[in-house]
DNA sequence: ACAAAAGTGTTCGGGATACACCCATGC
DNA sequence: GCATGGGTGTATCCCGAACACTTTTGT
């Protein structure tokens, strides 16, 4: 059995994007309180271990934290402020949860896109609670999560730019005002539904279904999938399903 | 005065791309031999202080193996295999110059563009020489130095998909086929003349200058200047010069 | 005069955009 | 029957791609 030593000056953080058909919200943790001080909000995320890499250290830390496993995680940038975790409303947590609290910390931020209604979050570990935030309501966070956080939104909207599109935020079954959405709520505007149908189809990257809507309290609309078969050409590391639009 | 204490777990490494009018070159070091074993071939890279920010990290280091300083240097992937320092081939080398030869090193990997001949190089440090070394001609590197190479490479052609032009990689006077050139090289394809010069000059990328080359057996061009105005509207973080094409 | 790269316009097809009305359902 | 979102086609513009010959210099 392997001594697992933590590595002191090394973290990752997960910024877990879901979707609910509206709005885009994000995956965040209340931090356990520490001697009566109630806990701060953060990203999900903790120290690497030596015989990890970074990619098992996020998946590792996310599940450990939230409960979510078997997501693809995205690392997207390394934030090296050498007082990033060194504010004083953040020092008793980390007097209480690290062996080194005064360590320099660089941090490896991960980005994620999740169906929010398949995941069941579960708390553990130092997260006292998790729950889904919307980005537009984001409270200050611990550390500079803040700052990751943004970078993270940023770094999703120019994927989305690059026809590296996100179908994992949606339901298996979707219609096609649902994957409008997404595309509306990722790059925040507006889109002609006509124009949007006719590109999607053309570019066959939906397959309909017989299948339709139903409890509506309208026109119930028809059901797609997504078609497998497209992919993106440009090298991409990873494995978020990638079309061009 | 400052104690200046080395982190063990986290180095920087800089991939510096330059451009002859012809091709992509890429700055290489070759480290010092140690114990009559020869020096290995590498990036410029080494560990990062603890009171040092990444970027600030990156630039010393890169001035301290090479000489060249004053660049902007743009952060592109955090590497992190537990084993990526583990290679025998390594050991001897990093037994001579690291406290820590056996730490677990993770390594942020840089990216620069540079006009390769506005800066002259020095080697120092544990650099024996340095030299510019063709992209289709890299040798076997050190470490996982392949590997961050390959990487940064693809970066750097996704950027440039992007619209976030290089430059960088020209020198202040071009003629319109340098430009082409610069182009071909990145996106490793050939592009038609006329219609290169259309969208150039439609969307005022650079400005004519009242100056012609000398010295060529041929007809001579007329020189060019960047437009400084154009720049992308997307969020990036940093300062290359980034212009819509 | 000849070699070598500079410089220059037009045509065509496809994709993006703009735009308005009828349809099926639950209440 | 009415409120709600679902679903559909056409005209226009702009951009990207394809394509060949004349011009200017140095030798």
């Amino acid at each position: 059995m392997k001594n697992r030593v933590i590595n002191p000056n090394v973290s990752v953080d997960c910024v877990v994007f879901g979707f609910d058909t509206q709005s885009l919200k994000v995956l965040l943790i209340e931090q356990k309180a520490v001697e009566g001080m109630s806990g701060h909000q953060a990203l999900p995320g903790d120290l690497v271990l030596n015989d990890e890499s970074l990619d098992d250290a996020a998946a590792r830390v996310l599940k450990e934290l939230t409960g979510i496993e078997g997501i693809f995680l995205r690392q997207f940038h390394a934030f090296g402020d050498p007082n990033r975790v060194k504010q004083v409303q953040d020092l008793d947590w980390l007097k209480s949860y690290r062996d080194q609290p005064e360590a320099r910390v660089i941090t490896i931020g991960y980005y994620a896109l999740v169906k929010m209604d398949e995941f069941q979050t579960e708390a553990s570990s130092f997260a006292e609670r998790v729950f889904w935030q919307d980005i537009h309501e984001i409270p200050e966070l611990a550390f500079d999560h803040n700052s990751i956080m943004q970078r993270a939104l940023d770094r999703l909207r120019e994927e989305f730019e690059n026809r590296q599109v996100g179908f994992e935020l949606l339901p298996e079954k979707f219609t096609l005002s649902q994957l409008q959405s997404l595309y509306e709520a990722i790059e925040d505007r507006e889109l002609d539904k006509r124009n949007f149908r006719k590109k999607v189809l053309k570019e066959k990257l939906v397959t309909a279904l017989d299948e339709k809507q139903t409890g509506v309290v309208h026109k119930p609309a028809r059901l797609y999938k997504l078609n497998l078969e497209v992919r993106s050409k440009s090298p991409v590391h990873g494995s978020f399903v990638t079309v061009k639009f």
